[in-house]
DNA sequence: TTGAAAGCGCTAACAC
DNA sequence: GTGTTAGCGCTTTCAA
């Protein structure tokens, strides 16, 4: 029937008949619920212990329905932001007992990506959605499952989330180069079309411009990497008069301007100003001013959400009010990169 | 009997009677087993469509024996190099249809990290280990229970792995220096009890440098990290008469070491030396001279290696001699952090 | 080529 | 507090 391989395992019943009693109490015992004689509970442990019993996921998990598994959703794995945010939530995951899945679905504005939604179906107890920017349909595919979710970086009605204020942070950014004298501040923005978070940084951007009597700058394009960031600064560098100072949308993105301007003998935090979002780990090192983010804490409190919905009530009707927005708290944390604008040699 | 949630999802009974057939022919027409008549499979094919039908992981594991899914085991997942391998390994297997449960277990000399050898029983048909330094005894626990599996980054017998030659980047590295002209090369190391990559990373430094009639210098250790990086480099200028040169065993404590060296006023490139081995990311932005090895790549090796034992024949004696080690190339990638030694100012 | 039927190993009513 | 028992939804012999 079976196709077994290596050893034969030793199932429930072995341990019940060695303990003396139903493969039901065995189950009860293992599983601490209730109704079980503490004595008996205590020599199916040991006997279980002894004859090194598993149970078997599969046999459980068709039995009770579930499957003590979370799915992770990210379009990355290798970011810095990504990776980071799936090392909060498998740390309380592990905590939980619970498996992680992970599903690395690609950037969705250029690859297909596999949606994934009917791999779900029966596999995991719950998801974590992990910035897929602006991927309405293939979110809402995933909701229809009925699957509990958690988001970050992404808001949706009736799903808790965990997002920064990306206008704020972005206007925090772009207020502290402006405090600095800077008038010409330049953008290095994600992609055309944006996503929610991009288009929220972009406003803050254009708040803090408009709000001190400035003029908004048009958006080079960086795509979120390094290389992009590279490319959209030097095009930024071509114009007839180079901005004085640059907010970029990611610290990706700025480490990428930076290359462009040391390959252009133009220094950074002395001949231009930069600042960004995000808070990565070798900012410091290139003494880049970012407004950081709680990345890994992020991931943590996403995964507590999910952990909660699964736990909690079973119908989560989508719409429910509590189905909190959580907005993480962010910090400007002001570097070398960002100076007086008297201080910058002009270069336009 | 079972907790139902959500919508009650249609079986493979369901698809069989639409069709006018038994569920045995549906999973044989489904699963493109043959024997099965190609106008029969189409039509089951298009009613379980139409049904949108989706299989039960569950069910078919307890059936089959096989769970569809693989397991990495990781010290961490979000730090450069194990991201990186991480989405190398999620490519391959995504392209195979197989499910990647994540288990991020810690530095094992530092915390005690959940094995997880029992978890994976019945859980997973293979596991891919990445360097889990010297960790013999949890490895042979995971071995034990049967598995297929594949490492990265660690040697053992009757084990595909996948592992650069650590002792030749090392010395590719350390030569470099010496060739520049350097004689107090110094070491950042990774911790005082080596793990078996460490120690032929340390002997290849100290074969290059007795071969060039050089003294080795006593290493500092950075712990591959930044914040270990730094400090080591620290301790290293703190010495009577520091190197002119600095082989770092991984560009993260190199990037620490460029820090410690930014505080002490010393130009990197210019007042010292300095070389490390990965091909991190952001070691073009920092201009730091590299041995690359090809991580991504890695994973997709060791994903690869893992499947091939899967599917291949059933009996994975230990010992079996084709188990073969693959051992990927590096390349050394000059940049401008190592200059030679009569550029560079005196700091002893 | 197809179907009948016996499990896979566990969980959860329900009865005691 | 414990046992009995009927599944969970599939896969896989075996027989037709």
């Amino acid at each position: 029937m079976t196709a077994q391989r290596g050893v034969v395992s030793i199932t429930i019943r072995d341990v019940a008949q060695a303990a003396g009693v139903s493969t039901a109490t065995v189950s009860r015992a293992l599983r601490g619920l209730p109704h079980v004689d503490p004595e008996t509970r205590e020599r199916v442990r040991r006997v279980a212990a002894e004859m090194d019993y598993v149970v078997s996921p599969s046999a459980s998990r068709l039995a009770s329905g579930r499957t003590g598994t979370v799915a992770v959703i990210t379009p990355f794995i290798d970011r810095w932001f990504f990776s980071t945010v799936l090392s909060g939530i498998s740390d309380v995951l592990q905590e939980s007992d619970v498996d992680l899945l992970v599903y690395e679905v690609g950037d969705p504005a250029t690859s297909p990506g596999l949606p994934a939604e009917r791999r779900l179906r029966g596999r995991v107890d719950g998801v974590i959605v992990v910035t897929l920017p602006t991927d309405a349909p293939r979110i809402a595919d995933l909701l229809e499952i009925g699957l509990p979710a958690s988001f970050i970086g992404v808001r949706w009605p009736g799903v808790p989330s965990v997002c920064i204020d990306d206008a704020a942070a972005a206007r925090m950014a772009t207020q502290h180069l402006i405090n600095l004298g800077h008038e010409r501040v330049g953008i290095l923005s994600g992609r055309p079309q944006a996503s929610t978070s991009q288009a929220a940084r972009a406003r803050g951007y254009t708040e803090a411009m408009k709000g001190a009597g400035l003029e908004p700058e048009e958006a080079a394009y960086g795509y979120f990497t390094v290389a992009g960031g590279e490319s959209a600064m030097t095009s930024l560098l071509s114009q007839p008069r180079p901005p004085t100072a640059v907010f970029a949308m990611s610290d990706d993105m700025a480490f990428g301007a930076i290359r462009a301007l040391q390959r252009h003998g133009i220094r950074p935090g002395v001949d231009i100003a930069i600042a960004s979002i995000d808070g990565h780990d070798l900012s410091e090192l290139l003494d880049l001013t970012t407004v950081g983010q709680p990345v890994e804490q992020m991931g943590r409190m996403a995964a507590h959400a999910l952990l909660d919905r699964m736990l909690g009530r079973d119908n989560p009707d989508a719409g429910d009010p509590d189905a909190g927005e959580i907005a993480v708290p962010t910090t400007l944390v002001v570097r070398g990169s960002t100076v007086p604008v008297e201080r910058t040699t002009s270069l336009g």
